[in-house]
DNA sequence: ATTTTTTATATTTTCGAGATTTTTATACAA
DNA sequence: TTGTATAAAAATCTCGAAAATATAAAAAAT
């Protein structure tokens, strides 16, 4: 079981990144070969996967990356507004400097990163960095607001939004725009403007709103 | 797997439900028997409930009903607050009469039974009625919000909720306060008074939100 | 040439048994 | 009595193979 949650975590991390494409199958018999365990063991991961929302399943037809879809990244960014909206305000109520010396901390680190990549010709080799200190900076912002249930709802959302765009976000045309918004956020977090950080969270996500966004043709459909 | 999906939907409403106690242990080999199927496949479905958090799964020491708890119990209303206002309010604004209707009908259904309830002496065989024409109501409340992420959250918080109070709620001392309260949110919601809404939902779910929720002490403590 | 039926192949689903681990019971020592 | 060590019992976990179902290919019919 040691083993399963390795395999869980591993194949998380390849549906939010850009390992597979959106709608290839995954094979029950493929991946227990490359993980070296059971069909079984594959299809329990799988199911639990699906219960995140990062597969899909259907009955006597095996498991799936879910469709690239506008309507769903809408969807999830709505979500995330609410939600860490509402976690950011909770945070700045009951987060004290302990929080407020994370969030910048987490700031800094994902600021030095994103000037670092904006300087680049090719920054391809820092983009797995800046996913995760994009994601440990939201989750920062919202890590004080008292509620587990909140804060995991938050996780289910942001990963099946990560995976809506892992392959459109490596393109980093929108980086400029990003390192001024994250700064906001900070800035309005720290001092405490409940409804100005609600809108600076909302602002930093409002392009995904549009239904506009880069999809970057899906080459290979089955498989 | 159409079996499958039965032993889940059959399994979730025991959950939810006051079939179980609070912390019983869910042993594979029972409901295997129970239900006529292998111990894999009651693995496999109890996986799928431990994402929905209705179970609680530990490693090696097998699946469990989870622990009644306050805490939990008060962040969940947390969310419902939060869900079902933002459900309401982009209901009323996308709606239109179809959903006003809709409401309408689920609130009478509602209400009647909720007269009949409190006229009674002994209501027990009203109760499970009650839940579903309860459920019905919130769930209708968000149906025309447009956003399926938002309806599926708010299903699995709903769930929990119902599990923390699936022994506490059978009381019905609560019942005169209810009437009313599912009045005013319905009227409300068709005078699209987007605040009022707002404020009478959060004090409909307020008296979660205290933690001194009855809590019917718990007999048998492991099974 | 297109559709339908049949056949063959590939994938998914279920199952029960053996290996591993936890839990309970018993014996012994402090 | 309390605590630790050992042994027995019960539960969980993993696995590979058989059964059920879907997909693809080939043959027959319209």
């Amino acid at each position: 079981m040691e083993s399963e949650n390795k395999i869980y975590r591993e194949l998380k991390k390849r549906l939010t990144t850009d390992t597979y494409n959106h709608g290839q199958k995954l094979r029950a018999e493929v991946l227990r070969e490359e993980f070296g365990c059971s069909a079984s063991t594959v299809r329990e991961i799988l199911f639990r996967l699906a219960s995140d929302g990062l597969v899909h399943f259907q009955d006597q037809r095996g498991f799936r990356v879910p469709e690239l879809s506008p309507t769903k990244l809408i969807e999830l960014t709505h979500m995330r507004i609410l939600l860490e909206s509402e976690g950011a305000i909770l945070s700045i109520r009951q987060g004290g400097v302990g929080w407020e010396a994370s969030l910048t901390a987490a700031h800094h680190k994902l600021s030095h990163l994103e000037k670092r990549i904006h300087a680049r010709e090719d920054p391809t080799d820092l983009v797995d960095l800046w996913f995760t200190s994009e994601k440990e900076f939201h989750q920062t912002l919202i890590s004080a607001c008292g509620s587990s249930t909140l804060k995991h709802m938050h996780g289910l959302i942001y990963a099946q939004f990560r995976q809506q765009l892992m392959k459109a976000d490596r393109k980093f045309d929108f980086i400029s725009n990003n390192i001024q918004q994250h700064s906001d956020i900070l800035e309005a977090a720290l001092a405490a403007d409940e409804p100005l950080t609600r809108k600076q969270v909302h602002d930093h996500l409002a392009r995904h709103l549009t239904g506009k966004t880069a999809t970057s043709a899906s080459e290979s459909d089955a498989e």
